[in-house]
DNA sequence: CGCCTTTGACCTGCGC
DNA sequence: GCGCAGGTCAAAGGCG
């Protein structure tokens, strides 16, 4: 580009200002010649910008410098050859022009992508803190209840029923279970009761499946009851099988490393190349405590070798480190955060979650039961989608390496004041989020170099 | 020596 | 029932 810049230049101000040097012997238009001489620069692109206004004044002087030089029968045939050229130079000057635009717009572009995406960590803080609140106000009235000590707990009092419910609960009650118990993973990480594993979930699933208003059934509990069921040894459920039903979260997130630094520690367990995708997929399991269920698969983006894709997989049984909780909390509760009910109108109108921002969460609903009493909502530039290729409806992607364009418009009429944060003072700009949430914001950073 | 990664084999679910 | 693909296991080797 900047090589073209300065021949484009020289056709034009070479002509109007050095007309008397060349005329000393050098042929016209011998544009290496010319560079030598020194034009170019900073100034060459400043008046490339004119565009054709220069290429039109390159012509007229150009046939005036032919009167002046009759005689010279060189210049002559290089001014003529030089027509063409111009012409030539003018529509790449256009190209030129329109690259350069585009690229004003790229880096505007840029510039509000970035300053969304620090919007939107302000905005899952925010959320975040009101699900705090909002778990509070639900577990008040429920620790009276003795049936719900443990809201954790799994339970159906149908195995084979198990499954279906999850897609479709008659009861309108079971959208605000499955929500609670989505939500209580979340919270879980930062400090309640997280201690759990498979085995226990199943075990608290048989104790306790007599209780009907209990059903806080996950895909991943349905499955396994229905794994335990079918075999008759719950042990033989709890390997490769269980995951296919789970409930996963994916994050995506721009990270140059191998791996994407959650804080946890993690043992690489397999890889395999996947179909479709050239990038081999890790599976790592968690090694803080031994039993550990959670697992995560990494994986390359193949439209965006920069995207990791990382999927979590279960519930931490031990607590957490700090970074590894920011992490776990975010990941787990980006179920929650779905799951913001709008039916709830402290959180629905304080945040203005609806649907209408996200137009891909009718594909969301078709997942939990009763849509229309259990809405799901994103906060707006935030984008989800499905990859499970064997049941879509049970993955939340949390994708935050993009957001949507108009989103701006929402966020200025609901955060008026967050864009104007600084973007280079991460932590400083949550003064209400926990040091482990800012280092989950520092986590997702999409320019951060991972482990 | 312990932990981790690598990698081929194996298991399971799913679609045809 | 068969083949494919995803997921896991476990032995082997590397590394600090």
């Amino acid at each position: 580009m900047e090589a073209i810049n300065l021949s484009l230049k020289m056709d034009s101000e070479c002509d109007q200002g050095k007309r008397g040097e060349e005329n000393s012997g050098q042929v016209v238009g011998d544009r290496q010649g010319q560079e030598e001489r020194g034009c170019g620069g900073k100034e060459d692109q400043s008046k490339v910008e004119e565009g054709t206004t220069t290429e039109a004044n390159d012509a007229g002087e150009v046939e005036e410098g032919d009167e002046q030089q009759q005689e010279d029968t060189s210049i002559k045939l290089s001014h003529q050859q030089e027509i063409p050229k111009k012409h030539e130079l003018g529509e790449l000057q256009k190209e030129m022009n329109r690259i350069r635009e585009e690229n004003k717009l790229l880096k505007k572009f840029v510039d509000q992508t970035m300053k969304e995406y620090y919007d939107l960590q302000t905005k899952v803080a925010q959320v975040q803190q009101a699900n705090r609140a909002m778990d509070q106000q639900i577990f008040l009235p429920l620790a009276g209840n003795p049936s719900r000590e443990q809201p954790k707990t799994v339970t159906t009092n149908s195995t084979e029923k198990s499954k279906d419910r999850s897609f479709s609960s008659p009861l309108g009650g079971d959208d605000s279970e499955l929500e609670l118990s989505l939500r209580l993973h979340g919270t879980g990480a930062t400090g309640k009761e997280e201690v759990r594993s498979d085995r226990s979930e199943e075990t608290n699933y048989k104790d306790s499946h007599q209780n009907k208003q209990d059903i806080n059934l996950t895909s991943v509990e349905n499955y396994k009851i229905r794994r335990t069921d079918s075999s008759g040894v719950p042990g033989l459920s709890s390997t490769v099988p269980s995951n296919r039903s789970k409930t996963r979260v994916s994050v995506r997130a721009r990270v140059q490393g191998a791996t994407m630094n959650d804080g946890c520690q993690w043992r690489k367990y397999g890889q395999k190349i996947a179909k479709g995708n050239p990038c081999p997929r890790a599976y790592y399991r968690c090694t803080v405590a031994p039993g550990c269920p959670v697992r995560k698969q990494v994986q390359r983006c193949l439209e965006d070798m920069s995207i990791l894709i990382t999927t979590y997989e279960g519930t931490h049984n031990h607590p957490l480190p700090v970074g590894a909780t920011a992490m776990a909390s975010t990941t787990s509760t980006a179920t929650s955060f779905m799951l913001v009910d709008s039916s709830i109108p402290s959180l629905s109108n304080q945040y203005n979650i609806s649907s209408d921002f996200i137009p891909s969460l009718g594909h969301l609903h078709s997942s939990i039961p009763n849509p229309s009493s259990s809405p799901l909502a994103l906060p707006y530039g935030a984008s989800r989608s499905f990859t499970s290729p064997t049941d879509p409806s049970k993955d939340i992607v949390l994708d935050i390496t993009k957001i949507h364009c108009s989103a701006s418009d929402h966020q200025k009429k609901q955060f008026p004041s967050s864009s104007s944060l600084d973007s280079s003072s991460t932590p400083t700009r949550f003064p209400w989020i926990n040091p482990s949430r800012s280092a989950l914001l520092g986590n997702l950073s999409p320019t951060e170099e991972k482990h």
